[in-house]
DNA sequence: AAACCTATCGGGAAGGTTCTCGAAACGGGT
DNA sequence: ACCCGTTTCGAGAACCTTCCCGATAGGTTT
């Protein structure tokens, strides 16, 4: 068995046999080790080597050990292609992101990666850029690339679920993480955006600012409709008047943050403090305050959210709610590890710890 | 042909005929829409409806016209992964990249995602986290994900290039950015990184400062061989001597940056400047310094390397080369898909930009 | 009318794997 | 010597597509 003449094809890596039957077959142009090939060599079907290779039982051990070795020796390196074709499994997750230039995203990726590259997953990134269109495009695109499942944050703009109603239609398991979708029946991850926006504002108002201005994200967002909600329950349990004129709305990019903020300071009776719906449009703020010489926290108390590393170095350091982004991407991908398994409806609420630094200190 | 009965599965989104032969076939238990299915309902064969699909020439007008109705209508999506096991190809894209924190890799990933998906390529993004093992596990995993080219960027522990020997052999076309391989004939995007250390360099020199100290990346890296030198020899060309002990290595890692900016600024005769390989070691050392009392850039000079944004609203602001870290994406996406069509040796060099800012400017 | 040409289409293999079903082989019991 | 249960293995279908090679039909030419 073992003992025919091996050939090695060194320019492609390829192990042949010559004289294996009559007809000194010759290597095929170009040669991927199959079970096949290790199956010729020993002499036996294609089964059983794939029975061996698969760890299957009913395999003699010898036969098994037989296979084993040749199977190393020759490199073999099972097609994914083909066991996906079969299987209708690609072992591919999908990802979809609204950007990740902000440590924000690549943390939760870095997450998830970690979890599901253990399970045997790998991961296809797609990035939104925060428009609609682009996030419907890509979908398909995951789709069309036969994905096992999706793990999913929206835009700032996305209205319509259509294109996410097709992904589970098809059978294909979403899990949404921090921008989630409301109105889908779908296993989530959030944190508990409500208390984080509630005690960052309480936080202001004990600190003394009265007239606080809210950086809003795009109100169909979850996300931004609940912290909204912490921010005008907060005022309310303090006797504070709600001023519509200090909430303004953004769109969650770079410019728009820029123009919201120097509205606000435009303003004329600016406000006192602004609780930012994320660390990138508060620094915004923050940026804008110290060009224009208004002095932080003294004259503007600003607070973010999500403690983004920049919040902890800018000057003055920017108060926020931290919430755990590493843990959202490990919580996210197993919840969709589960998904794969039994498809059930669950919610993760991860916790938030607000972090008080010098944007928002003006006391004790 | 068109008028036969058809019916849908609403479960499964699958559309079949009943009494198409006398057998009434039902539904199979999973159903895809396949070109078989279309083949079917029209009563022509597969071949057919692959050439129609495909925009092959010799088909009947009519005939096409049906088959591209038809599959509008069942919403057919070809199988990549039937058309992968057949033609090799998965139009997939392995990037491997040391980490993801920062804005550097992520800024170049999507630079690359933008060209690839125009191109229509797939991106699988892995990450080594600076861990030689875990490189060599990546590059095995995207070979077995059988990716059609790869594009990388070294960690600064790896010494040995089997693995990538390994993946030329196996005839998928490999291109590296920024932390290149030196001993392997393979097309490269780098930047002028020499030219760049040296302008950083002759600046201090030219703004008073004289023991300049370098906080170097791993000597095995070419960009840090290269930065090295423009180091050394713009200390040369302006006749200062080169202490040994003003030049310090660390692997690119934040811990590892932090103790290096430590031991910079614990020498018993510290440096009057300090050049770093890359922005966030320089961060260290500026914000090490800031906690010291340490003046910058009164009695500190400081310059980094890339221009991360945290650069431009540090304070003080720290001074850098930049480099047009997008267009590195761009160039290492496009020169893979040159090599997917006809391999050849390129070396694109990009150039770098000094951007002096507060942290190294106290003249003038 | 016979031969030929062109336009259109079908059959079947290939790509690499897994899985079901069934078939040998072998040992032991009667 | 026969039957039966186990153990071990092989044949072939299925997954979905593309592509090569022929085949058929109709019309055209001589």
């Amino acid at each position: 068995m073992r003992g025919k003449q091996r050939y090695y094809c060194k320019s492609c890596d390829y192990h042949f046999t010559i004289g294996d039957e009559n007809t000194p077959q010759e290597p095929k142009r170009h040669h991927e080790v199959t079970i096949m090939d290790i199956a010729r060599q020993l002499g036996i079907s294609k089964s059983t080597v794939s029975r061996a290779l698969r760890g299957h039982t009913d395999i003699h051990e010898g036969t098994r050990q037989m296979i084993l070795d040749l199977a190393k020796e020759l490199d073999y390196e099972p097609n994914p292609l083909a066991n996906a074709l079969l299987k209708r499994r690609t072992n591919i997750i999908g990802m979809l992101v609204p950007e990740f230039r902000h440590y924000f995203f690549p943390t939760i990726i870095m997450g998830a990666q970690a979890v599901l590259s253990k399970a045997g997953y790998n991961l296809m990134i797609f990035q939104s850029d925060e428009s609609y269109e682009t996030e419907v495009a890509n979908v398909k695109a995951l789709l069309r690339s036969r994905v096992d499942g999706l793990l999913v944050s929206i835009t700032g703009k996305t209205e319509n679920f259509d294109h996410f109603r097709t992904v589970l239609q098809k059978e294909v398991p979403v899990v949404f993480f921090n921008r989630v979708c409301p109105e889908l029946d779908t296993p989530q991850v959030i944190i508990d955006d409500y208390s984080g926006a509630f005690q960052a504002v309480e936080h202001l108002i004990e600190q003394g600012y009265r007239r606080i201005a809210h950086l809003a994200g795009p109100s169909i967002l979850q996300i931004a409709r609940l912290r909204m909600q912490g921010y005008v329950d907060a005022l309310q349990k303090h006797g504070l008047p709600m001023d519509e004129s200090l909430i303004v709305y953004h769109d969650l990019t770079e410019e728009n943050a820029r123009l919201c903020a120097r509205h606000l300071l435009d303003l004329p009776q600016p406000p006192e403090a602004i609780f930012a719906v994320n660390d990138p449009s508060a620094l915004e703020v923050l940026l804008l305050a110290k060009k224009r010489g208004i002095k932080v926290p003294q004259d503007l108390g600003i607070v973010g959210f999500s403690n983004d590393p920049v919040s902890a170095i800018i000057e003055p350091s920017l108060s926020t709610v931290e919430q755990p982004v590493w843990e959202i991407g490990e919580q996210s991908a197993q919840l969709l590890l589960e998904q794969l398994e039994q498809p059930r409806l669950e919610t993760k609420v991860l916790k938030t710890r607000l972090i008080v630094r010098d944007s928002s200190r003006r006391r004790g």
